[in-house]
DNA sequence: ATTATTAGTGAGTAATCACTCATAAAAGTA
DNA sequence: TACTTTTATGAGTGATTACTCACTAATAAT
């Protein structure tokens, strides 16, 4: 994986935008280099000089949202507090700010249109809720990390297609169902 | 929709098996009506002769692989011991068959890639649940519910992906978890 | 000021797309 | 057998696809 200048021009962080919006609204194969074009208001041979391919673009959007997600896990990974480990993950797919919904979205839309599969961007998470869940004397904290791991998925599947009938009552729902 | 009929020609039973193959493995958009017509054995125009459209042979698709689903769920929805009813729900997603599996991955691609959207589908499903945790004294057994209905995605998911440590295990703790 | 480098355009290209249609083979019916 | 209907083919079609390239405009370096 080849990375991207992170200094760009203005008509460079359009097609972007445009991109981000539009394979997360339509999918990435269904998207075609002409429409990212026209939203972005720029010319089709612009995309390929500045990310050589369809998947160049595609992978600039990755990497850009990926380092932004790596953030919100910091404060998760450095907590000592089992507890607060626990709600802050599950609190994930609740906080997802609308600027980060399209990117969120497109990661789900790729992990089943394209083989972009990549569990293991979860695995210092479930390691931490395993150490939370042992701290807290369950008796299998690592099924007990999964478990929450699976659940999340589900959660924030929910949640980007609109599916759940009351976050706010089923946050507190999780809350008291680990005692938090 | 509309319906198409159960008596097929051998040619078209053999366009729908690699339609379904296809269109599970690479995603719908992704699968030229020339691929699956070489796949099937079959001139191209004959798709078109068969099932109108595209779009037509994925109903076609759609409405034997659904027809199939629905009988699934018939125990489930028809007990009456409230145990027998999540622990039969949970076990969904660890009992689909070697055939049945492309089809429950073609419907997990399509609710990302098209906007193939129904989460009605689930809704007798939950609301039996929603009776089962009553019945077991759950404080609140729709949310009770609710919880199992998106736990339920995240499992399949993990299991379609292959992204579960040992599925077994994870079974077992499942029904200690709700002393099934 | 001159040169070199980068940013940007837009017409053009081969390949592929879903789909049509004239025609033929096969199957069903009388 | 003769006739009708259905099944099947495969070449052909216009539209769209990702991508190229010759060229110009703007910026940076000397």
């Amino acid at each position: 994986m080849s990375d991207y200048s992170l200094i760009m021009t203005e008509k460079q962080e359009k097609i972007l935008t445009a991109a981000l919006t539009l394979f997360a609204k339509e999918g990435y194969t269904a998207t075609s280099t002409n429409k990212v074009a026209k939203q972005a208001g720029v010319s089709e041979g612009l995309i390929f000089r500045h990310f050589k391919n369809k998947e160049g673009l595609l992978q600039a959007i990755l990497q850009q949202g990926e380092a932004r997600i790596k953030e919100m896990f910091i404060p998760i990974l450095t907590s000592e507090d089992p507890k607060e480990v626990i709600r802050l993950t599950l609190e994930i797919p609740f906080s997802v700010t609308e600027s980060e919904f399209e990117f969120w979205k497109l990661q789900f839309k790729l992990k089943w249109e394209l083989e972009y599969n990549n569990p293991e961007k979860m695995q210092p998470l479930q390691e931490a809720l395993a150490v939370a869940f042992q701290k807290l004397g369950y008796e299998t904290p690592e099924l007990e990390a999964e478990f929450i791991i699976v659940f999340l998925e589900g959660i924030s599947t929910a949640i980007i297609k609109d599916n759940m009938s009351n976050k706010l009552k089923f946050k507190e729902f999780l809350v008291q169902k680990y005692k938090l």
